[in-house]
DNA sequence: TCTAGTTGTCTAGAACAATAGACAAATTTG
DNA sequence: CAAATTTGTCTATTGTTCTAGACAACTAGA
């Protein structure tokens, strides 16, 4: 839980309506909504930030339009309740799993696979030759039907030729390698970093352009330490925390 | 190592230069640069983004602001290389170190202290009474000079009234530890997420409006279990990774 | 030394972001 | 029902960002 406050920047290079979408989206769970979940009004907001009511109200339609806020003419605007997931990392990390308690409905969808010949550093993280051909999984994850996370994953081709069909009966990862005969695996490193996000992920994660990505790198391995998968998640980093040993 | 594209996109809140900042930063180890660590020409760069020149040069000259390309008139702009930090998270973790050979000076500076009642956020944290005395620490990490890290810790003043000074004496915490009596302790989790840095941050950190820090939450225990310190460190994005285990 | 290539500076105009004010439309409250 | 509150839409104006072009200043190489 941090605390940051809302020091507005004019000519920063980010627009006013910008900053302020990300400001009320901080403040979405905190003291910025009453108890019924409503906003303060436009006016009380553009006076809070210092600034005219319409560039509240671009911030707003932002906002409304990555299904953070809804506005009723008369009413008012109110936050959807989504509070932000927490997923663990550790040696027994499955991405799609260990949300426990925290989404009702968790989906992951295949948006694309093909086969190709390993880059450099797929191979180096697969432990195969640059240039062999590896299976590449595209997904999307939902919590709730909001997306949560955009994957890319690639697998040793040799091994796992056909891993793309056994994912899009099954929808996950864990059960798809299980049908290939990988009956447990463990995760052998996670590499975190942040960025804007790409247009492509920010359209599927449903994201406004310039907002920002965790991206977790990772490679599983199986009981014998082989590697079995490399993968690049890219999460909404306003929807996903990433969590690190405790509980 | 990830592959993003470059699509910049007009009329998103961000000003373009900020957009084509972001994306040279990001190629800047990557196929943008020459082996002499020479840009293209701005021309040329203008093109490949479809920007007018003078919008590259903004982006160049925030980009030499923060220290990441100098530009000599007639001769042309140079990166001035500084690999992403990657600093290890687990059991053994100490942000101020385990970057052995990645980083030849690593120096650590108290920025400011102080005695304050414990939120609850941060009672919850150290397992003590909410209102309860807490010392606060405000540090700035750098590596071989260059800022990578913006810290505030908490710390029981019941058992650690005077951290500060010891802080500011030893400039670590392990040390400032062990001269209070904990001669060892480990991390017990370690939250991590994303967001856009605070303009105080982005100050201490060099970096330039609008761009992303990794926070790191996390607490660390004495070897009874007892939780010891309790830190919020901002990361500058773009210039660490964080690493969860493997090598 | 001359030329080509590159960054630095200036001016002017077009596109976009933000301000300002007015009023309509829907909802809630008295 | 009437009044107050709140969001939705419109017009006009101002200031910032981006584009366009020209030329100066500096460097490297033929």
């Amino acid at each position: 839980m941090t605390v940051q406050s809302d020091p507005i920047e004019r000519q920063s290079g980010i627009a006013m309506w910008r900053q302020i979408a990300d400001a009320i989206r901080a403040g979405l769970s905190g003291p910025l909504v009453d108890a019924d979940g409503k906003l303060p009004p436009e006016k009380a907001l553009a006076e809070r930030f210092g600034v005219n009511r319409h560039t509240v109200r671009a911030a707003i339609k932002a906002l409304a339009h990555e299904g953070a806020v809804q506005s009723h003419q008369g009413r008012g605007t109110f936050v959807r309740r989504k509070p932000r997931l927490t997923y663990p990392i550790g040696q027994r990390t499955r991405f799609s799993e260990g949300l426990e308690g925290q989404a009702a409905n968790r989906s992951t969808e295949l948006l694309d696979h093909g086969r190709e010949p390993a880059t450099a550093d797929i191979a180096r993280a697969l432990d195969i030759a640059t240039g062999a051909p590896v299976i590449r999984l595209e997904s999307l994850s939902r919590a709730d039907g909001v997306p949560v996370s955009r994957a890319t994953s690639w697998f040793d081709a040799e091994r796992f030729g056909t891993i793309a069909d056994a994912f899009a009966r099954s929808g996950s990862v864990t059960r798809a390698l299980a049908q290939l005969g990988v009956t447990d695996y463990v995760r052998a490193w996670t590499r975190i970093e942040a960025r804007h996000g790409a247009a492509d992920d920010l359209d599927h994660l449903r994201l406004s352009p310039g907002a920002i990505v965790l991206v977790a790198e990772a490679v599983n391995a199986d009981m014998d330490g082989r590697p079995v998968q490399y993968s690049l998640s890219r999460f909404a980093a306003d929807r996903v925390s990433l969590q690190v040993g405790g509980d």
